[in-house]
DNA sequence: CCTTGACCTTCCAGTCGCTGGAAGGTTCAT
DNA sequence: ATGAACCTTCCAGCGACTGGAAGGTCAAGG
């Protein structure tokens, strides 16, 4: 299978498939053209990485679970340990995210948005007293 | 005011500060020796990128901000719109992560953790069927 | 057989917002 | 005079791709 086939199949931008093959995720044959020939399982691997890297693990992380999903005598206890921490930070990102958005939201209700310039959007940034 | 000090009253280290001169956000004067003199209209600048990055604002939008800021002729509504959006964006983010952070829960509290090797976060990974 | 267009290949550069480090100049205190 | 603590410039790297140039390959149509 070209990689065009394996992008459709895994969801992955060809240049995408190519770059996880120059940081060493996956190996796909040659065919004798030169072409990457990849196997049903290499494709596997290519959906797994799509999977991961849409659940918010960084490639680093996609790197240890797809070890972990080839070590057939794993323990479950590593993935879940990975996961877990992946679940804490996200959980931290929308704590941070949330705290933006008030602070947002009050300014947006702050301002008048008419064509005047007064603003307390730019006079917060400006001059911020600590709360 | 050398680097050093600029750096202390506004919170960005002076790598930051030479990259937002580099990108032509800042110009301060040079003394005789060839250092950066900042004055307090810079700091003050300083200070309001530092504000305006920390309210999720990319350096470009902190670049329109900077320039609504200097405009004693502007409209609020130009101000009140760029935040609006921002807010809308960071709306976004925060739907996205909440959406993974349920998914992410949900496969963490299928997982046993133990030290046996079948995993349903892997399973998952490989195998999602269409929901 | 030739051309066309859709593939494929490699390699280099750019994105964003810094950050690290090397190599060197300046200033100040001891 | 020496050393530490500044400052300068420049180049390289992070993560995770993405774009583009220059060129090779393949299948279909004329």
């Amino acid at each position: 299978m070209n990689i065009g086939q394996a992008s459709e199949h895994s969801g992955l931008a060809p240049k995408t498939i190519r770059y996880y093959e120059d940081i060493g995720l996956i190996r796909p044959d040659r065919g004798g053209n030169g072409y990457r020939d990849y196997a049903e399982a290499d494709v596997h691997k290519l959906r797994f990485l799509q999977r991961s890297r849409g659940l918010g693990f960084s490639v680093e992380e996609c790197r240890q679970l797809l070890a972990l999903y080839e070590d057939k005598s794993r323990a479950s206890s590593d993935v879940k340990e990975l996961t877990q921490a992946k679940l804490t930070e996200i959980d931290r990102k929308i704590r941070e995210l949330t705290e933006l958005r008030r602070t947002l939201e009050h300014l947006v209700h702050a301002c008048h948005g008419n064509d005047r310039p007064d603003c307390p959007i730019l006079e917060e940034l400006s001059d911020a007293r600590p709360e």
